[in-house]
DNA sequence: TTGTAGGCGTTATCAT
DNA sequence: ATGATAACGCCTACAA
């Protein structure tokens, strides 16, 4: 004796028949309401019912269907997440941190990579509107007026990391690179350097790089010191750069003695160069990098550089958002960490 | 003089009106079907409606519902992607080839991090067969029995990555970890090297790590090589772990004149340390490494390791994936790619 | 504690 | 080439 199990008459191709919430309701003798809160907030539903459906719920392998959870409540459970490259291992530790964060809230995280570029960050914002995220975070300040008039207009929680030097759209989670560029400029001041270079990406392309050369300008300009040499790098950059850059420096600014790079991953190239060609590190030259990657302490000299726990600053960022869409009223619009400068051999 | 704007009466509490099609379809004085063509097959529509339509959606700006149209159509534009963690820069790498595949397609990617561990790994394939996603990535050949399950029930295509050496579930990209293992334990035949060690992740949690070992201690054996000494980690690893395994295999196998790590981050980590202790580095010590890291050719000596391009199977992974969503019959349902052993100085 | 009614914004299908 | 109609699967609001 057969009888119809499914609801929902048609099925897929050649997969398995679509399970939806009235069947499961079918099956334990509910409301298709009943399983929504089961599903949903089973603290509203007696014990006996609500072990009933779950029961359904299993025996039918019945899977809530999120587009539909989320046109009927108009809410998704995504966030977005706009990052220049994920080759980059800050920025994929900065979205680890988020993903920890998010994950065990039920939300999911996509992500786009704008290749350091205005105009595909606002292309992908475009993009990823259409599924109503949650919030989007965004790496630094600087976006396209478009971008910026897209979110204003959405009414989105923007979070805006890595860069607290102006002001944010709206919520912001990172911390000042002019602050950071300074310390370590004043610490080649103390440490004696006289003629100071800097390598990093373009200024066009990398503002947040851009704050910590002015930061660091400024330290010895404050002491007095020759301005320093500057070498700018295209994005994106391999560590290949930082050998690029340490010749450029080496040519054109001979008399240089202590470069600051702007990433980790090009003063350790520059450092392994210099230990294969003999310049001798800190005494000919001194080498500060950013961001305390895993082997700047295990180079010989270790490196000097600046630690910034990108996966904390993504969680900061997460728990602003989610404090945000808890409805409470914004205690901080804006998380300021603080960079620490971790003083080894190498500078 | 006023006129009701909006169809959609109720507008978000502080934010603008809802812009719908419907809108749209009143503003351009067309039905809304035609609108939905305008925006998803713009061909089928005769230009100058389209054109009329055109400019009504950018004169609301309008922005189309992500969830509606998947719930309509039955289909989402999202591909989930479950790798251990976004830490390791090879994953990273993987992600960001899976990402430059499928942007240009309108699919977006969620993340999910597996921590090593196969029940994180099928709570997160629960949570996000919800979302009704295209694809998914996984990495490894293993899961747990459950999500196996539910992936076969989906009936959703599934590319595994990062390991051929058994069968796969669906799809599969990725390298045979027991052939790499071979290559370098025959290397370390081929250079001379008799007390072979190896250094990491735990056969439990790394199946691919154990593939490495059990390829090496196959060539070891092959040669008439006494079998390797091996030292598991416990995952996730960080560079410390390197020396943590260097330290145990000195102990523990002081004879020990050549050492395998899984991970270049271990490897380097280890080879720097060899030269801040003098260990001389491949005279005293053989190193191999496996990944080539992107310092891996710019430390003294320069490691020694195996080429995967993760970033290439990322892209390989997507490419199967699209084949099969493009309905064409799978011309492959794998796709294996062939490390390649870099050999430097280290060994 | 549970059920009913209605609608979320889009696409599929069939007409015209 | 365009339109009308009916789902899609769930949640909100209200009623019982």
């Amino acid at each position: 004796m057969r009888r119809k199990r499914f609801a929902s008459s048609e099925n897929a191709p050649g997969g398995a028949p679509v399970v939806t919430m009235s069947d499961v309701a079918m099956h334990a003798g509910v409301s298709a309401q009943t399983v929504s809160r089961v599903v949903g907030r089973p603290e509203l539903v007696a014990e006996a019912t609500r072990i009933k459906v779950q029961e359904a719920i299993r025996a039918l392998n019945y899977i809530p269907n999120e587009a539909a959870r989320n046109l009927a409540s108009k809410s998704s459970r995504v966030v977005a997440v706009i990052i220049p490259t994920l080759s980059s291992s800050v920025f994929a530790a900065q979205v680890k941190g988020i993903i920890d964060l998010l994950e065990p809230r039920g939300i999911s995280v996509v992500i786009g990579n704008s290749e350091y570029s205005m105009l595909r960050e606002e292309q992908i914002i475009q993009t990823l509107l259409e599924r109503r995220p949650l919030g989007f975070i965004l790496t630094g300040l600087q976006h396209s007026p478009r971008a910026t008039d897209l979110l204003r207009q959405s009414g989105i929680p923007v979070v805006e990391t890595w860069d607290t030097d102006s002001r944010p759209l709206d919520l912001a989670a990172g911390f000042s690179n002019i602050a950071a560029g300074h310390e370590v400029g004043s610490l080649l001041v103390a440490r004696g350097s006289r003629n100071v270079a800097f390598v990093g990406g373009s200024a066009k392309q990398d503002a947040r790089a851009n704050g910590r050369f002015v930061g660091m300008a400024q330290a010895l300009a404050e002491a007095g010191l020759p301005p320093a040499f500057r070498v700018e790098l295209l994005l994106p950059m391999s560590s290949q750069d930082g050998i690029r850059g340490l010749d450029e420096v080496l040519q054109r600014a001979p008399m240089t003695d202590a470069i600051f790079f702007s990433a980790d991953m090009l003063a350790l190239a520059a450092l392994l160069e210099c230990n294969r060609r003999g310049v001798r590190v800190p005494e000919q030259l001194a080498i500060c990098g950013f961001g305390d990657y895993d082997l700047a302490a295990l180079v010989t000299p270790a490196l000097t550089t600046v630690k910034i726990q990108p996966d904390e600053m993504g969680m900061k960022a997460a728990e602003l958002l989610l404090a945000r869409l808890d409805g409470a009223p914004d205690r901080q619009k804006s998380v300021v960490l603080r960079p620490q400068l971790i003083r080894r051999g190498s500078a």
